[in-house]
DNA sequence: AGCTTGACTTTGA
DNA sequence: GTCAAAGCCAAGC
């Protein structure tokens, strides 16, 4: 299966529950590229056009949306993290280390 | 084939 | 603790 980069990170994006929350670095780690932390948040930005991704899951390594102003309109990345539990003050999540979901600890049979 | 861009991360001062 | 700079891989042109 020769899928390509961004499809892996939408599977594994598709993946994470709902009122958690993981960094791009996380996911690149998880799967097996973690210096292509970048190619995530790029392949998210795809993730528009393809499907359901909550891409509002994703944020960077220190817990900041900033991925926020590529949605439809920066609010609802904040929105649907609020409406999921997280609680998120000025483009920051308050409780990171609470709601972080690490792909690579918790699919670590992903592969 | 090469160059540019990017929703990042890490390291050094 | 902060701030600045380099590195990194993949897609698009």
């Amino acid at each position: 299966m020769e899928k390509d980069f961004f499809q892996a990170v939408f599977d594994l994006a598709r993946l994470i529950p709902q009122g958690r929350v993981t960094s791009y670095g996380a996911i690149a780690k998880a799967l097996g590229t973690p210096k292509s932390a970048r190619m995530v948040g790029y392949a998210m930005n795809a993730s528009h056009q393809i499907s359901d991704i909550p891409a509002h899951r994703v944020v960077n390594r220190n817990g900041l949306l900033t991925g926020k102003h590529h949605f439809n309109y920066p609010k609802e990345m904040e929105e649907k993290l609020l409406k999921e539990g997280i609680l998120v003050q000025d483009d920051q999540i308050l409780d990171f280390e609470k709601v972080f979901w690490d792909p690579s600890t918790e699919l670590t049979n992903f592969f």
